[in-house]
DNA sequence: AAAGATAATTAGTGCGCTCTAATCCCTGGT
DNA sequence: ACCAGGGATTAGAGCGCACTAATTATCTTT
């Protein structure tokens, strides 16, 4: 289990272990010849740098830690694929590291991390106070994914979630809905957000009067039981804009087991286009982010601080697109008037 | 950024380095007195321990990493969930790494920990070649979840898929199905095991004559696309077997298409209980694979290795279980006999 | 109260690497 | 043939910690 070290390699080529170590790092006056010398004896010892030693000595990792909110969520999953691309193409490597659901799991991978000495630290929707972040942007670059942060030294970067939500309404009006309820996300991460953006482009359409919102928890549960609620309405609405897709699910169901025809007698729209929107089963129109996006420009930013020395916070938004499925269609005259057993 | 180091703490404390360091590691003998006083002092530095430095000269990290092979199945996420809560409670940590869906990339997210020096390397579903395993081994205790190893320095994980599809093809022939059939997997993971069981266990039940296999991918597309096929047959299946929940949704999809009632029409189950099945709007019959446990019995294996010095390989092998929702039911008669729309 | 035993503390070395400054070697101009 | 200039190479000093062996403080025992 012992490694060969640097030493040995230098041994082992004829050379001093400071060439070893430029011939390593891909210093450029080094000659062919000695290059060539060096790699062939690393690669015959089965040489492999000691990151833990390499990074002692130069005090960077060119590693960043990220912390993830959940592991169970796909949602992240995308976020680190556009992280983990940007990272690699700019020679940096990633760790991932996640919570356990728990505010003080999240701040225990913090520390790991930082005990770790990452360069970078990117939080996809963390639930740390913000005062742990500032404390860890003593140590490490921090970015913040999905949350706002008000120190200088913490960038964030985030979906425009009041443009989102303008979209479902601005599509469902332009479908001819009017009675276009909402169910929310609770203390969901953007759930207030959506609901704000909600009432505010119901306004805008000067249907301020069918402002109405039943309160879900972003779960499949919650959605069937908001949907419930909805349905003894009179009139139903004719459009639910539910605060994510599984509550959205979830409210499919009830509608469909009421035996409501979807979407000609309700129409039925998502948030977060994750993959059970995408489902040919569900088919559900939804609020896409474009979450590849959000990886790669976190990671950019994080870099202009690690390398470029940035010292300003900078605050991304990205904006969020409609996928229109088969769940959302025209507002019919008699889509509310049929009786359905509840 | 510049951290605070022993040196100051000890200095701020007034003892020496050593003492810190015994302090820090919570070693025994060292007298209330001082120990509260350096971790007063540590605290008011905001002191660090440095796990470069420690480790380069302990030469041990305490930390293991996982390679997950996908970081978009929840699937892997529960293994870490398992992983994790054990190796917390045994005072590891651990560091989460991805491939990007390559060998290559896989093989450089292995690189990248063993380069980190982690005492312990779980590979979740891992694509490597086998020499690639070898390899590390010779620098860390490596562990694969869902793959053989033939190597003495490797131990496994697996879950019995024999006995998985054993189970399915039990529960539908005690609800008096006979033409079963199956959609598989193609390369996937497991997929030729489970086809295999599906086989053996149909000439178990006397059933030889009813085998039939129409060919997937794992994916909803190639679900629908395979129970296609199956419809067109004469008479037609009245129980289809997927490989997996996600082609068992695609299938599900074409039979609903079909105007087919289910289960009274067809019966489905699928395989591996992911939260899709859980789906009140699909409610799913599979197997369950219990995720959590792989991790746990993963992280205790490792953990034999590490601390209690085995030296020879384990390959343990846990049993599924059949979980019955609405996609299943009893054959009746009829169920075969109309003839549907294609 | 002295001596022996035990507990608590520390000096000092090395882990494997990077980095600065110094040295070496080669080239070309005169 | 000589020296300047510049590229290639190396010596050597840490980076922050753990660990062994040695030292000092504290406690027993008689």
């Amino acid at each position: 289990m012992t490694q060969p070290t640097m030493q040995q390699v230098a041994e082992s080529a004829g050379v001093s272990t400071a060439l070893v170590s430029l011939v390593m790092r891909g210093a450029p006056n080094v000659s062919d010849k000695r290059r060539a010398l060096v790699l062939k004896a690393a690669d015959e010892l089965g040489y492999r740098p000691n990151v833990l030693a390499r990074n002692l000595a130069s005090r960077r990792t060119r590693t960043l830690g990220i912390v993830v909110n959940d592991l169970h969520n796909p949602f992240f999953a995308e976020i680190v694929d556009g992280i983990q691309t940007t990272a690699a193409a700019n020679d940096y490597r990633i760790l991932i590291g996640t919570g356990l659901h728990s505010r003080r799991g999240e701040a225990d991978a913090i520390e790991t991390f930082l005990q770790f000495r990452v360069d970078g630290l990117i939080l996809a929707g963390a639930v740390v106070t913000e005062g742990e972040m500032e404390r860890a942007a003593k140590s490490a670059a921090v970015l913040a994914i999905g949350r706002t942060a008000s120190s200088l030294e913490i960038d964030t970067v985030n979906c425009d979630e009041f443009v989102g939500a303008h979209l479902v309404i601005e599509h469902l009006v332009g479908l001819g809905h009017r009675r276009i309820s909402h169910i929310d996300g609770g203390s969901g991460a953007g759930a207030a957000k959506r609901r704000q953006g909600y009432e505010d482009s119901m306004r805008e359409f000067g249907l301020e009067d069918h402002i109405n919102t039943a309160s879900g928890d972003f779960s499949e549960a919650g959605g069937y039981n908001a949907a419930d609620e909805l349905l003894t309405m009179h009139p139903r609405p004719t459009a639910i804009f539910a605060a994510n897709d599984l509550s959205a699910a979830g409210a499919l169901d009830r509608v469909e087991d009421a035996g409501l025809e979807v979407p000609s007698e309700m129409a039925l729209v998502g948030y977060d286009n994750t993959g059970l929107a995408a489902m040919h089963h569900l088919s559900l129109t939804t609020i896409n982010q474009p979450r590849g996006e959000f990886g790669r420009i976190a990671t950019e930013l994080i870099l202009e601080r690690l390398d470029d020395g940035r010292t300003t916070a900078v605050h991304h938004v990205v904006a969020p697109t409609l996928v229109v499925r088969r769940t959302s269609g025209p507002y019919s005259e008699t889509s509310s008037e049929r009786e359905v057993a509840l």
